[in-house]
DNA sequence: AATAATTCCAACCGCCGGCAA
DNA sequence: GTTGCCGGCGGTTGGAATTAT
């Protein structure tokens, strides 16, 4: 016997998430924290009528703290492409290397763009040993494909149970957030969103709600007694879940290994020769090395 | 201005490993 | 030990947005 079923797919919405909709999760896993996503779906608590899938998807990719959006940079680009040809389509391992990245993220941007320069550029191929990175017209493209297991396995090692609380501020996702509840309120009717579901009681080892001591961010704010991150919800500053905090920008980076480091060390040296190409106005003809 | 083609990306689907009952 | 759910992952798709004709 197995866990009791969880609740049937009748009733179950799909497509489009709404505002209102990312207002009540959102609401959710404040009280809640992210991972119960059991007890979000529509036969329970959040008053959702979303699956718990649907919900873990929409908070990882879309509203889950520090997401940054837009355009990829091009150390950003550098990395994917090189991470892409050690590891292959391990979005997830290569999105740990890119906290503010979402897999899918990556792995949109890979299918729609850094594919296409891939194979525009397969013709010409230089290699340094492992992957060679070219420039074309503004862009870097990987040849080789040369895949390695002790990144690998490194990689895989990096994506912790709280990777889906990156490495990155909780700021930028409560801009995401802040933006969300203007955008909210602006298209809503004058009633204020709807309030905070409590079918689970308040945890205050999750949310310790703390003194602010000094506000930078009209939605964040630092503690310099405990060192913590809190957040303002509704008003109130609560200190940022211990997930986040262990994950989150205060944590130091665990050790790099050499790999990683020179991983990196070459990343940062794309992203110099990229600014160089930059300053010169786009002119790539000069081949990009990793 | 209208239509077609292309691009982009949010969300869904199916599979798998881990784990609870 | 077995069963079946949950969470996570990668592949795929549908439709909105953008660009080209």
């Amino acid at each position: 016997m197995g866990r009791p079923p969880c609740c049937d797919k009748v009733g179950i919405k799909k497509g489009p998430w709404t505002p209102e909709e990312d207002i009540i999760l959102v609401s959710y896993i404040q009280e809640n924290g992210p991972g119960n996503w059991r007890e979000i779906d529509g036969c329970d608590g959040a008053g959702l009528m979303r699956c718990s899938k649907s919900c873990r998807l929409r908070w990882t990719n879309y509203l889950r703290p520090g997401i940054k959006r837009g355009n990829f940079t091009a150390h950003e680009e550098g990395i994917i492409v090189h991470l892409q040809s050690l590891l292959g389509n391990r979005w997830a391992a290569i999105a740990s290397y890119l906290p503010q990245r979402t897999d899918n993220d990556i792995k949109n941007y890979w299918n729609t763009h850094l594919k296409k320069k891939l194979a525009a550029s397969s013709n010409s191929s230089v290699s340094k040993g492992h992957a060679a990175i070219f420039a074309d017209d503004s862009t870097t493209t990987v040849v080789s494909s040369a895949s390695n297991p002790e990144v690998t396995q490194m990689a895989i090692a990096r994506r912790s149970p709280f990777a889906d609380c990156p490495s990155s501020s909780y700021a930028s996702s409560m801009d995401n957030i802040s933006k969300l509840l203007d955008g909210f309120m602006k298209t809503a009717s004058p009633s204020p969103p709807p309030p905070p579901h409590h079918h689970h009681s308040y945890s205050p080892a999750y949310y310790d709600v703390k003194p602010v001591v000094e506000v930078s961010n009209p939605m964040l704010s630092f503690d310099h007694m405990s060192g913590a991150e809190l957040a303002c919800y509704d008003g109130v500053h609560q200190q940022l879940p211990t997930s986040f905090m262990e994950h989150g920008r205060l944590n130091q980076a665990p050790p790099l290994s050499s790999i990683e480091n020179w991983l990196f060390d070459e990343a940062a040296e794309a992203e110099q020769v990229a600014d160089l190409m930059d300053l010169s106005d786009g002119c790539c003809s000069v081949p990009m090395m990793f």
